[in-house]
DNA sequence: CTGGGGAAGGGGCCC
DNA sequence: AGGGCCCCTTCCCCA
C-alpha cells in the first residue's frame, strides 16, 4: 500500500530522494554496486540496500560485525567501504540492535489501553530501556518505548482508529487507510520509467525497479548471486547455495 | 520452486 | 504533541 501516495515535497528533505526512481532512469540502478561486494566477504550473506550491506547471517538473532567490519569498526564511516556501510545498517539509535531484525509481527487486537511507567518504576522492574529516561509501556503488548508519543503511535496499532467506509477494515494509520483504499479506487501513482507498470505504493515501485537491475542489490556472499529482495536471497541462503551460512 | 507483485505494519524524522 | 511522510520490512499469493 502506498505509504508516500503523498507526494509532497520529497525533495525538501535531506533524506535518500527516491521520486528520482520515477523520473529517472538507469541512474537509479546504478546506485547498487553491488560487483564491488562480491567476492570481498565469503562467510556471509550480504547484500546491499540502498547504499547499505546488509550481512544477513545475523538477521536471525543478534547484529554481530563480521571479520572485516570488526577491524574497521574504530575508523569513520566510510561510505565507500563495504565494511563501514555494514556497520552503517545500525541505523536505530536503540541499544538493542537486535530488534532490528526481529520478524514484525502484526498485531491484531482491540481494546487496550496505554500504560505508561514513571521512571523509577520502571528502574524498579529492570527496564531495558535506559538508564535515564522512562518507559512507556503498552498494556497488551511487552512493547515499550521511550517517549509517550512513540507510545501513542503503537497503541494505534491496537486501537485501529482508521477505518474503510468501503469494506470496513481497520488501521492504525490514516495513510495506511488511504493506501487500502487505492486498492478499491485502483489508483496507481508511481509508475516504473522501465516498463510503464504501475504501483499504488513507492516500495513496491522501489523492488519492482530492481527486477530491472542487471546486479541486483541483494547479494549471495558465498556465490554472489543477487536477488531483487531480501526474502528471496534469504530464501536462497536457507535452502540451498549459501548452507554454510546464516 | 523461484521470482515478482500486492498489501500491510511499524519506527523515525520533519513540520 | 500530533500528523504527515519516508523508508524498510514482511507476509501472502500468483505466474
Amino acid at each position: 500500500m502506498p505509504r508516500s501516495f503523498l507526494v509532497k515535497k520529497y525533495f525538501a528533505k535531506q533524506k535518500p530522494n527516491y521520486s528520482e526512481l520515477e523520473c529517472q532512469n538507469d541512474t537509479s540502478l546504478d546506485r547498487y554496486p553491488v560487483a564491488e561486494l562480491s567476492s570481498g566477504d565469503t562467510s556471509v550473506a550480504t547484500c546491499f540496500s540502498g547504499g547499505l550491506v546488509w550481512d544477513l547471517s545475523v538477521l536471525p538473532t543478534l547484529y554481530l560485525p563480521t571479520q572485516t567490519e570488526a577491524s574497521s569498526t574504530s575508523g569513520p564511516l566510510d561510505l565507500s567501504s563495504p565494511s563501514s556501510l555494514s556497520r552503517s545498517l545500525i541505523r536505530s539509535p536503540s541499544p538493542e540492535p537486535v530488534h532490528t531484525y526481529a520478524p514484525r509481527q502484526r498485531m491484531k487486537c482491540t481494546g487496550v489501553i496505554a500504560h505508561t511507567s514513571p521512571p523509577e518504576e520502571e528502574e524498579e522492574r529492570g527496564a531495558p530501556v535506559t538508564a535515564n529516561r522512562p518507559a512507556f509501556l503498552c498494556k497488551h503488548c511487552p512493547k515499550e518505548y521511550t517517549s509517550l508519543g512513540a507510545l501513542k503511535m503503537h497503541i494505534r496499532s491496537h486501537t485501529l482508529p482508521c477505518v474503510c467506509t468501503t469494506c470496513g477494515k481497520a488501521f492504525s494509520r490514516p495513510w495506511l487507510l488511504r493506501g487500502h483504499i487505492r486498492t478499491h479506487t485502483g489508483e496507481r501513482p508511481f509508475s516504473c520509467t522501465h516498463c510503464n507498470r504501475a504501483f499504488a505504493d513507492r516500495s513496491n515501485l522501489r523492488a519492482h525497479l530492481q527486477t530491472h537491475a542487471e546486479v541486483k542489490k541483494y547479494q549471495c556472499g558465498v556465490c554472489s548471486r543477487t536477488f531483487s529482495r531480501m526474502s528471496l536471497l534469504q530464501k536462497h541462503s536457507s535452502s540451498g547455495c549459501c548452507s554454510a551460512t546464516a
